[in-house]
DNA sequence: ATTCTGAATCGA
DNA sequence: CGATTCAGAATA
């Protein structure tokens, strides 16, 4: 017979072993092994044991034969990966660049197989007519544990093990005797751990609208026309996408098809599955980083098992095993928490829409913001663009004010609030209406200067301001090095150090010196460490236990509460200043969602506004609730500045720990990189150009096609290995979300 | 990532 | 000159 051998992957994060190697399948295992089963193979000069992916089977194999190995055994706790999702894997290394075996890690979240969780049942196998007969007998010879479970059994039919050895006091001694005495049996369920806490309550669906009624016509038509395609569906905050995802998910699973549906963070996923589950019953499931080992791997199960049709969770989830996938929905596409901050950094959206394109799914996108790539894409006719314009029931959008900051600086005012907010604060604790108050609290919110000499306290191994704390510590956001906050400034001596720059702490003692009868819940990292009080906090302010919800972006996410009346957006700047090319975007986007919280019931809301640049097109598009003229702007300056989606951008991020060595090679790099005919900017320090001791040198590419973007990193990859710079780390980020 | 190898360095 | 250290190569 001739021999097998198998190509493998072995499970070590390493450029330079990142390809397959050849080994010999033993006889004993030919006919167990399959593509994307995890074996045992032994590896290196010592023939140490290493984990490994089979990623192809043949009966050659391109190396001398007389120096191959052969598989050891094949990982038995391990789960296997589907020969689609080696396929995605390779699509997710060559797109986003990784090795081989990072991709493969992305694509299985789950990796390994863990015990089933079961119950034992005790039941009765002879026939009940002679039950009372065998009683007796049990009785007459003072059997008493027999006869008590007996008895039990002839009125139960079935008992639990648990109940049998602590309610009835039967001893396994007894148990064990009774079956040779083919009497009972014991009978062992497995189930499934099942994380989502909902009842199965399946309610009638409400009756979609006229809009929404025609998008799901027409995706009806395309499943029946055996057309997949991308829909965007752009809705205003009110105006039932939610709705819609249902009804499409639907239509899926009646075609015995299933559904994945991403949401953008882990918080959402309660109320979410809420209404899932109140939809298609038990066939709800989630799966995230929160779940134990056993319930991750009982969801990965059930999803392959077909148990599950709809599966939630975060970026990760999209990776869930179903059959026979029919469609995904991201639900607020535009959320940058799609895109991994690991190796790879690839993007939820345009993976799934790669998977979907693999294996013949749908994919629904949707958001009242759209991100500035997708609406092209729809604009452009690559996504079929869903419009939602009605907002449910007679909801009416909230008036918006702006109030420019530098005015009220000039008029006298140096208070957080801004005149015109103090007063509707005023009026609606009055009425006993609800505030939210919201803090763009990103950059510099609590960093500590001295006022005499203008010195800042910064982190001695990163570049960036120590952040104050409480108990007079500081820390450093990038490391966590923390060290106390001196008493003198540390150059010149003088007692006048403090704090500056607004904070939520800060912001809540300034409401209670303003307002000091209100009533103020304050979520922000601090107050919602612990597990569920996240939810807690919502749940006291949607009670009305508070008058003031003062937060930073977690609040304006989701939740509806019918009693506020008032958004307040303290400083709407500081994500405007954020140096990368989305910022504009993430400025828009916030505050149109912060606003969108006003006037959710009855009652009408306000919103106001305020900022340092009441000019800026994102605040003023935001302000008028406008997203063509957003993004009528945006598009200018994006081609304007030949940034993404009209060009395609890769970041080049360099670290190491001699700064001349980083700032060489990266120069070298950009120099390779230009003469390739590659369009470069930089090379430059990184906006933090120093953490952890490690210095940061960036590189961008713009290019018109991605594809000549994956060309430059291979490029790169190649030329950095001739390098032979040890010391030096290079990371690629296509299309980045975050600033470098 | 880990091991093995051979060259470079060290100490007597 | 043998022992020890270290960078480099190879991994099937």
């Amino acid at each position: 017979m001739e021999n097998l051998y198998a190509e493998i992957i072995i499970d070590i994060s390493h450029e330079a072993l990142d390809r397959v190697f050849g080994y010999k399948v033993p006889f004993s295992l030919r006919e167990h092994i399959r593509v994307g089963q995890q074996v045992a193979v032994p590896f290196g000069r010592g023939n140490k044991e290493r984990k490994g992916f089979v990623v192809g089977l043949s009966d050659s194999v391109d190396y001398d034969e007389r120096k191959v190995k052969e598989i050891l055994r094949i990982e038995a706790d391990k789960v296997t990966a589907e020969s689609k999702m080696l396929a995605l894997a390779y699509w997710i290394r060559e797109n986003y660049g990784s090795t081989i075996i990072q991709a493969l890690r992305t694509v299985l979240p789950v990796q390994e197989k863990i015990g089933r969780k079961s119950d034992r049942w005790i039941e009765l196998k002879i026939d009940p007519v002679h039950g009372p007969a065998l009683l007796d007998e049990y009785f007459g010879r003072h059997y008493t544990a027999k006869a008590r479970l007996l008895a039990a059994l002839l009125d139960q039919k079935k008992i639990s093990w648990e109940q049998a050895s602590k309610g009835l006091k039967i001893s396994k001694s007894t148990v064990d005797a009774m079956i040779k005495e083919d009497v009972i049996r014991v009978v062992t369920e497995y189930y499934y751990r099942n994380p989502n806490p909902e009842r199965a309550v399946v309610e009638n669906p409400v009756p979609l609208n006229e809009e929404q009624q025609a998008l799901i016509e027409q995706f009806k038509e395309d499943l029946l026309a055996d057309r997949r395609q991308t829909y965007l569906l752009h809705g205003v905050t009110g105006s039932g996408k939610t709705e819609v995802y249902l009804a499409a998910i639907e239509e899926v699973i009646r075609r015995g098809q299933q559904a994945i549906v991403l949401i953008p963070e882990i918080a959402l996923t309660y109320q979410t599955v809420q209404r899932f589950t109140r939809r298609f019953g038990n066939r709800v499931s989630i799966l995230n980083s929160r779940l134990s080992k056993g319930e991750k791997y009982d969801q990965w199960l059930r999803a392959k098992e077909g148990d599950v049709d709809v599966i939630i969770g975060p970026r990760s989830a999209l990776f869930v095993p179903f059959p026979n996938l029919g469609l995904i929905v991201i639900d607020e596409e535009h959320e940058g928490s799609y895109k991994s901050e690991q190796t790879p950094k690839y993007h939820a959206r345009e993976t799934a829409i790669q998977k979907a394109k693999m294996e013949h799914a749908s994919v629904i996108l949707g958001s009242a913001t759209p991100s500035v790539e997708s609406y092209r894409n729809a604009l452009e006719g690559t996504y079929q663009l869903w419009e939602l314009t009605k907002r449910a029931k007679d909801a009416l959008l909230p008036k918006v004010y702006i109030e420019d900051l530098r005015k009220e600086l000039q008029s006298g005012n140096r208070s957080i609030f801004s005149r015109r907010l103090h007063k509707l604060m005023e009026d609606r604790l009055a009425k006993g209406e609800q505030i939210m108050l919201f803090l763009n609290r990103r950059g510099y919110a609590g960093f500590v200067s001295c006022r005499s000499c203008g010195h800042v306290m910064e982190c001695p191994h990163c570049d960036v301001s120590m952040t104050y704390h409480r108990e007079g510590r500081l820390k450093c956001h990038y490391c966590g090095h923390e060290q106390l906050m001196p008493k003198t400034c540390p150059e010149c001596g003088s007692p006048l150090i403090g704090t500056f720059g607004l904070g939520t702490q800060k912001a809540e003692a300034a409401i209670h010196k303003e307002f000091p009868e209100a009533r103020v819940l304050r979520m922000d990292m601090d107050t919602t460490r612990r597990k569920h009080s996240h939810e807690e906090i919502l749940k006291a302010f949607s009670k009305g236990e508070a008058d003031i919800l003062l937060g930073t972006q977690m609040i304006v996410k989701g939740h509806d509460y019918a009693n506020v009346t008032l958004v307040g957006i303290l400083a709407a700047d500081l994500s405007l200043h954020a140096n990368d090319y989305r910022a504009g975007e993430r400025t828009f986007q916030l505050l149109t969602q912060a606003a969108g919280r006003a006037g959710r019931g009855r009652k009408s809301g306000e919103v106001v506004i305020q900022t340092y640049s009441p000019q800026n097109y994102s605040i003023q598009a935001a302000a008028s609730q406008d997203y063509q003229e957003f993004y009528r702007q945006e598009i200018g300056y994006r081609t304007l500045m030949k940034y993404p989606p009209i060009w395609q951008m890769l970041v080049i991020f360099l670290t190491g720990e001699e700064e001349k060595k980083v700032g060489d090679c990266s120069r070298k790099a950009a120099d390779m990189l230009k003469n390739k005919g590659f369009l470069v900017v930089g090379p430059g320090e990184a906006t933090v150009a120093k953490v952890k001791d490690q210095y940061r040198q960036v590189i961008y590419i713009k290019d018109e096609e991605y594809q000549n973007l994956v060309r430059a990193k291979d490029e790169m990859e190649q030329w950095f290995e001739k390098q032979d710079e040890k010391r030096i780390f290079i990371y690629f980020d296509f299309n980045p979300m975050n600033s470098y």
